[in-house]
DNA sequence: TTTTGTGAACTAGTTCACAGCT
DNA sequence: AGCTGTGAACTAGTTCACAAAA
């Protein structure tokens, strides 16, 4: 690489927290810069690149100033450098191993999902309690093994991440024996709430929450009605025709 | 019911907005009081019920204060009561229709996850493109349909909600096809930004941008390395645990 | 000239603290 | 006494607007 910019990240050693917002945001605008590169643009401004998804283009200097100075006044950014930058913040160039604890259906799912491999991760391993699957693989050839290997094959694999698709009723246990084992970052799909170290990074994805919310919308934009529906609605409104409106807010990548 | 309070929803009439924030929390309340009157608890107050995921119980009184006022003072609220109002609030006594588009192996786990149904959800058809896979069956029982007959599908079984788990590149046209269908809510699984008119609101769940944040943790947390590592603890000191320090911010529903 | 990087202003979201009901 | 509902205070996050670099 050439004689890039200050890489001095801005935050480093200051405990200097990065919100999770920022860091969503990171990882957008990462792939959207391969895409770039991709189609073989060079360069790019703030604000180019804002309007593409669009955002403010302060936010997007803001989000990387975190990290460093990686523009050029009067020209933007160099996509190739910039794309490099992030995946380096994102600890993508080390090719992170992921295990998947539960083979069923969301997790077997997960583990040959194709997004991961393209980002860099390697799920290394799928873990069951059930006899009839352990031994088997995945239909991409990811291994499934014994929860109670599971240490072991953490250590042997290195793995970092493990992420948790076992039904909700036995995701407490499995994260219990995810933490022992010594994993610090866990990604979870089971409902509900689940208890961890502090030194322990989780991050859910709730699947029911989603849906609820654009539950939530359908019903309070009374103009839902089915496509063919016939009257639907209790109440003839007493006033208000469409009714409280569902925050429209930020169309930013925290939510979309 | 009883003679519940004023269910006069306090934001009802007026045009005002309700967080995407607070409806995830709604979400979270209403799985954590069916869990309450499952277990017999009739009546819990704010406090303690914040206490439970960690969350100021200021935040939960304001939360349920966008819709009415459910509580009763000095005695806290009625766990079946306000359950009843939550379902209600997000629609979820509407046992809204689903549809899944792409049923390969994202859009068939999907299809058979069992909270959805629990919740009130009916998933009522898959669609697809391949022939191969048009006319079967998802393993729960959910029929897989040709994706050129969406629209009558939906006008028929009266679909509202339509779950995008195609591959990312085919994502943009099929969104284009379910809202020409007229469907107003979509739930995205496909990564990378997608255009919806305003009236369509699209509620996008990123795979990747999740595990990189966690990769993120990972790298600034120095004693990231080697889970097998011996004297894990470096520093036992009082403060600074390490570097950057990923923000730990509200720990609330928002992220877990 | 163009576009970054950033303090200052603003907006959204959370927590405090207390009046008022039961 | 106990707990809700809510204005006021605070904190986090976003946008503005401009000085300084290329």
């Amino acid at each position: 690489m050439k004689k890039t910019n200050k890489v001095e990240p801005a935050s480093r050693e200051t405990g200097e927290a990065v919100s999770e917002l920022t860091l969503n945001r990171l990882s957008v605008y990462l792939r959207h810069l391969s895409a770039l590169d991709a189609t073989g643009v060079r360069t790019i401004s703030s604000s180019a690149f804002a309007e593409q998804f669009h955002l403010n283009a302060a936010q997007i200097r803001k989000d990387l100033a975190c990290f460093g100075e990686f523009g050029v006044r009067g020209v933007g950014y160099y996509v190739k450098v910039l794309r490099d930058h992030l995946r380096h913040i994102l600890g993508l160039d080390r090719g992170a191993k992921v295990a998947i604890m539960g083979a069923g259906n969301l997790g077997l799912a997960l583990a040959d999902y194709p997004g991961f491999a393209d980002d860099g991760f390697e799920i290394a391993a799928l873990f069951d309690t059930v006899r009839e699957k352990i031994g088997r693989r995945s239909r991409g050839g990811i291994p499934i093994y014994d929860v109670r290997d599971f240490k072991r094959i953490v250590q042997r694999e290195q793995i970092g991440i493990a992420v948790i698709a076992v039904p909700g009723a036995v995701a407490p246990q499995v994260v219990q024996l995810v933490v022992a084992a010594g994993i610090k970052a866990i990604l979870n799909f089971s409902p509900g709430a689940l208890k961890v170290p502090p030194r322990v990074k989780l991050k859910s994805v709730d699947l029911t929450v989603s849906l609820e919310s654009l539950s939530f919308y359908l019903v309070h934009n009374a103009d839902n009605r089915a496509p063919a529906a016939r009257a639907r609605r209790d109440q003839p409104p007493p006033k208000a025709p469409a009714s409280v409106a569902v925050a429209t807010r930020r169309p930013g990548p925290r939510e979309h």
